[in-house]
RNA sequence: GGCCCCAUAGUGAAGUGGUUAACACACCAGCCUUUCACGCUGGCGACGCGGGUUCGAAUCCCGCUGGGGUCACCA
């Protein structure tokens, strides 16, 4: 990619919900063209539509954009050369542009009523023509306006849109081109006052200094009119570039319904943020050839480009992202993965605010390659909780041999015993030939009698890890329920 | 419906005129093993359709079909 200006990029999500995939994947991509190129990543909070956004989902945000790694260099929060970093805070810039456009007769005031300009459109429907404003108030005079002005009616601002081609080179699709006559002049400032988001993003992104504007699909064709008032304005044009999308497993628009759609949600389900990142990474790019897909935000920082992104949508597919995920958990140093652990314990209620990390640490590492999500701990809840003892599955599998009375001899042969799993193996091996027991009627009984089901990791180290009183415990309580 | 974008296995994708059309996930089978998981080996499975261009098309062009996006005083 040629860059003639130093790499000013943004991300200006609208806070009208939490952070969504979505938003974190633009984020991603901008942030690495950032970094890649010594640049800037900004975060800038499109709120101008002041009925929709609140400040909680702005927190959200930052709060899923934290939670990623993805740190920003300018922003409400954070300051930077081109304060304010909110829209809704810089209504007077826009006034000014805005005016400068009255000014010029590049725009103009249209008093149409909303149930005017919808009798508008249904006609206009009915009569299966283009859907477009029709210019009523284009060249109305200065007395006219008054007369309507005068009614209380609130003039919106329109651009005088003329007919024409305009078109840009997305920097992943290359060159898009539409024809102006089919939009009509478009609204840009509100009879509230408030700019509308295409002004007020090509306003914002000009003055920031913005050299790419880099974000999703959705946003095509609002390109076009962007361009519009860019050229209106005497600003120069920044470069584009559009992301596929992001789809549901039935390829509709990724949403609510379908499964989580929120950054918060999957830090909820127990997906590491690095697991994350590297799953949306490859949803719209690819390193290209049969590459190691396991890839840290160093690697992606290495690999990735805007040449190798992807131009048709992609579907989210959690599979994938369980496989990814369980990759980078196998990766997790021990202490590591105890300590991100500790939440979902405490969430199944396994621990609470006291606990023995060291002991942790010993769990984590039985459990380790059997997670595939930070939340599948409620699957060995026994390291933590007293087991029913299965005594159906117990007898099924020892039918014609005397449980009761193997189970003593497994624990006179192991109560007094150094509690390391290499003593505990060789002393249970020890009593089988006597027992006259198979492997499996063995090691399994076992397993049923300590754990209370038939999985579990290996098992005398889970016996070393449940400790000497609570493994004979557990023995004594299943020869007396058997 | 208009405009715009897209189209390789179920999914993510490599591929830029000549390949047995990679690779990964998922799925199936086997191996490993005291169970599970990990790991390993193998397998199933794709160029949407129809026309061109060309000695030769997944690759280029056109049409169709399909999917998606967008048509607001939302962003």
């Amino acid at each position: 990619m040629e860059l003639k200006r130093p790499v000013r990029v943004r991300m200006a999500p609208s806070p009208t919900g939490d952070a969504h995939v979505g938003h974190a994947r633009t984020a991603l991509y901008n942030y690495l063209l950032a970094r890649q190129n010594g640049g800037t990543f900004i975060l800038r909070i499109d709120d101008t539509d002041t009925k929709r956004n609140t400040e909680e989902a702005e927190a959200g945000v930052y709060r899923g954009l934290r939670w990623l790694g993805l740190d920003w260099d300018e922003g409400p929060d954070k300051g930077g050369p081109h304060v304010p970093y909110r829209q809704s805070e810089r209504l007077d810039i826009y006034h000014k542009y805005i005016q400068q456009l009255l000014d010029s007769g590049a725009a103009y005031e249209c008093f149409c009523t909303t149930e005017e300009l919808e009798a508008e459109r249904r006609a206009q429907m009915a009569a299966k023509e283009d859907i477009k404003y029709s210019g009523k108030c284009r060249n109305l005079t200065e007395q006219e306006r008054q007369a309507l002005r005068a009614e209380g009616r609130k003039p919106t601002v329109r651009l005088r849109v003329s007919n024409k081609k305009v078109g840009f080179h997305d920097l992943v699709r290359g060159w898009i081109e539409a024809d102006t006559s089919l939009m009509g002049d478009f609204i840009i400032l509100k009879s509230d006052g408030m700019p509308v988001y295409n002004f007020a993003t090509v306003v914002d992104d000009h003055l920031m200094q913005i050299s790419q504007v880099t974000r999703g699909a959705e946003h095509i064709s609002n390109t076009f009119p962007q361009i519009l008032i860019y050229e209106a304005l005497g600003f120069e044009v920044p470069q584009f570039a559009h992301f596929s999308l992001m789809l549901n497993e039935d390829r509709t628009k990724m949403s609510k319904r379908m499964g989580a759609t929120f950054v918060g949600e999957y830090a909820e389900m127990g997906y590491l943020p690095e697991a994350m990142l590297n799953f949306l990474a490859f949803l719209g790019w690819s390193p290209g050839g049969d590459e190691d897909e396991i890839l840290t935000l160093d690697d992606l920082l290495d690999k990735f480009s805007l040449e190798n992104c992807t131009v048709s949508n992609a579907i989210f597919d959690i599979k994938k992202l369980d496989w990814i995920n369980a990759k980078w958990i196998r990766r997790l140093e021990l202490p590591d993965l105890a300590q991100r652990l500790v939440p979902f314990w405490k969430k199944e209620g396994f621990i609470g605010e006291d606990y023995d990390l060291e002991h942790l640490i010993k769990i984590a590492r039985l459990i380790q390659e059997r997670l595939p999500r930070l939340d599948a701990v409620r699957d060995f809840p026994y390291f933590f909780r007293e087991p029913e003892v299965p005594v159906e599955e117990i007898q099924q599998l020892l039918k014609d041999k005397d449980a009761k009375a193997g189970f003593q001899a497994i624990i006179a042969a192991i109560r007094d015993l150094p509690w390391q799993e290499a003593e505990l193996e060789s002393a249970v091996r020890s009593v089988q030939s006597d027992l006259g027991w198979s492997n499996k009627e063995l090691f399994m009984s076992l397993r049923l009698a300590v754990c209370g089901g038939k999985v579990s990791p290996p098992l005398f180290p889970v016996i070393e890890v449940v400790g000497r009183q609570r493994t004979l415990q557990r023995l004594e309580r299943a020869i007396a329920q058997l």
